[in-house]
DNA sequence: TTCTTAACCTGGAGGC
DNA sequence: TGCCTCCAGGTTAAGA
């Protein structure tokens, strides 16, 4: 499941090797993985890519026309540069590139591809309304604390909503509460100042720590390079329901929050 | 305004 | 072995 850190490494990885690549058709296999949203898709065709950014869990791909390329990867949904699309199964859309296709493979078919001109981008609805960035300067407990005021929805509720921080996802919700120590279940509006500068830099953290591994894979996430991610060997809690807490060694608790599994440490976690 | 729940979708796991 | 049911989860919309 991409969230901002596997996000971020697909982004780092695709801005080195697109860069230059000069569309020289498209292919879709699955319209409704695919938008025009104001532009045609001939507008892409001898495009030239010269950025590949992020935002949130947005791909934003920029080119030396007047038509920029927005990707939301949703759950199971993969960015490849490939000079072989014949291992991939599952492929929705292929760019072909003058050196190479760049592939968009979503098994569940929830994301997609939107083509927009370049001067839509900054007014995009889905980027405007996301939150700030963990990763900038201006996400700190401060923030959260200010954003949370007044909340019963439980925290990692809280976290989840992508108006408040962007690009967080339900394994780093869950690995950055139990870093700073909190339990998923605590209503937002109850943390304290100290908490909320604890669970910004647990965020930061646990954050920091997967793009360094290159991302956490389960069954679908893969890099740009087709490659799994080796964060989940790191992971504290996520997806460890019943087995002993690495901290403490009491049995970790599986609940729903929101609707999503949460797993945490009743010992270390108040 | 805030919160909860369902829907979208498909592959894998587990039960019978 | 085959069929059925449940679960996973990011985002949005509907309803309370």
């Amino acid at each position: 499941m991409p969230e901002l850190p596997e996000v971020e490494v697909i982004c780092r990885q695709l801005n080195e090797q697109l860069r230059g690549k000069r569309v020289q058709g498209v292919e879709v296999y699955l319209p409704k993985s695919f938008h025009l949203a104001g532009a045609k898709e001939a507008d892409l065709i001898g495009a030239a890519f010269t950025k590949v950014a992020r935002r949130g869990k947005y791909i934003i791909i920029e080119t030396d026309s007047n038509v920029a390329l927005i990707v939301h990867l949703r759950m199971t949904g993969a960015l490849i540069y490939t000079h072989d699309a014949s291992p991939y199964t599952h492929v929705r859309t292929c760019l072909h590139l003058d050196d190479g296709d760049l592939l968009y493979k979503d098994v569940r078919t929830f994301g997609g591809i939107t083509v927009l001109p370049a001067q839509a981008v900054a007014t995009y609805p889905a980027l405007q309304k996301l939150g700030r960035e963990p990763l900038s300067e201006a996400f700190n407990g401060d923030y959260l604390y200010r954003l949370s005021r007044g909340r019963t929805i439980p925290v990692k509720s809280f976290l989840l909503q992508q108006d408040k921080v962007a690009g967080i996802g339900n394994i780093y919700a869950d690995e950055a509460l139990f870093v700073a120590g909190i339990r998923p279940t605590k209503a937002a509006g109850k943390l304290t100042k100290k908490a909320a500068n604890a669970l910004a830099a647990a965020i930061q953290k646990v954050m920091r720590d997967s793009i360094a591994h290159g991302g956490t894979s389960f069954r679908d996430y893969r890099d740009g390079n087709g490659r799994r991610g080796e964060h989940v060997h790191y992971l504290q809690v996520y997806g460890r329901g019943g087995e002993p807490c690495r901290r403490c060694g009491k049995v970790l608790k599986k609940v729903k929050v929101g609707g999503r599994a949460s797993v945490y440490c009743t010992h270390c976690q108040k």
